[in-house]
DNA sequence: CGGTTTATGTCAGTGTTATTGACATATTTC
DNA sequence: GAAATATGTCAATAACACTGACATAAACCG
């Protein structure tokens, strides 16, 4: 099965969707999901970018840091990308002294990872960056962001950790973006 | 200013850092938060791959089904992307009529986004399975994920979600991998 | 011991998504 | 009418990922 299959409805007409998208529940956290990652992974990559590395470095770096001693087998199934992805910001992280590889003592097949002093700086660096806005995340008083948020369990909760994970200035264009929808869906 | 700056203890030595990496109240909450995305964008890709369309389509469509009307510049704003990469992932959703673009009646230099009858439907079962598993997730027992986390105000509900957007049967995994770091951090 | 599997490394080619910088057009605003 | 705004486009480049094929060393197993 190759193509659509066009399980809903595959119109053919160049002409305007007139509906408005159903609703559902989460759809809110999808969207905040996006957002907040998108803040997320945009502190780090501002510090990543004076040291010529990219987001790929950074992930292998604060996994090697984290659990020192990880093989390049469990590093490839925590990021799903292939050897040879890995292999070319790996070979970066190496050269430049961030991270060693020793033999494995049971196996010596394997290669074990650990950061050096510089890739634990570095490392630390990245993380601390991370924690300061995850930290102020849950620190956050509840429902300063959700407002008249339909409350049903810990969607509550999850959604006003992801809401106070964007940054602060960002959260009015997009509290002011989602509130557009929830106007046109009535 | 370039280059490192160095701001912790720029090591230089080519020595295993032996002192496992500090602990913060939020870092799980980072780990946690790459594993949920990583595992909440695979549902719409495999979905994606089968239309020769990627990540960077589906955000398009996403933003512009559910906010029917959506200028350029409201669209660069949100996805943090230029001109360029947007054209080149609009202009395929244009040419295979999943988007229509209307000039603005007020500001006619604006060109206004709409998704066809065609673009409703792939954005619906794009994000049928996304609302899929965030439901899943909400609707999770609490404490099905987290085991013995440390409660403090929201972040075990945060926890709890994220833990329960991960694939089901990688949460072992990732538990796994977690709690060898709580181990070494004794 | 010898064959198979496992863990890793590497070469070559390709595709998607992003970038920068420069420039063009239409429209609005002052 | 000049300046600012919204959009489109050309060309070059980079980061990150993929596939497929092949190579080496070590472990495992009968």
């Amino acid at each position: 099965m190759i193509l659509p299959a066009t399980p809903t409805a595959g119109g053919d007409a160049s002409v305007p969707s007139q509906s408005p998208p159903a609703q559902s529940p989460g759809d809110d956290l999808i969207e905040l999901l996006f957002f907040a990652y998108r803040d997320f992974v945009g502190d780090p990559d501002r510090i990543l970018a004076q040291y010529g590395f990219g987001r790929a470095h950074h992930r292998v770096l604060h996994f090697v840091d984290r659990y020192p001693g990880l093989t390049i087998a469990e590093l490839l199934d925590i990021l799903r990308i292939t050897k040879q992805s890995l292999n070319r910001v790996l070979k970066d992280l190496i050269e430049q002294d961030y991270i060693v590889q020793k033999t494995g003592t049971s196996d010596r097949r394997q290669r074990l990872l650990f950061c050096t002093a510089r890739g634990t700086a570095l490392a630390g660096d990245l993380i601390r960056v991370q924690t300061h806005r995850v930290t102020r995340a849950l620190a956050e008083p509840a429902g300063a962001a959700s407002e008249g948020g339909s409350s049903e369990g810990g969607a509550v909760s999850a959604q006003n950790f992801l809401l106070a994970m964007i940054e602060p200035e960002e959260r009015a264009t997009v509290r002011r973006l989602m509130a557009r929808r929830a106007r046109s869906a009535v």
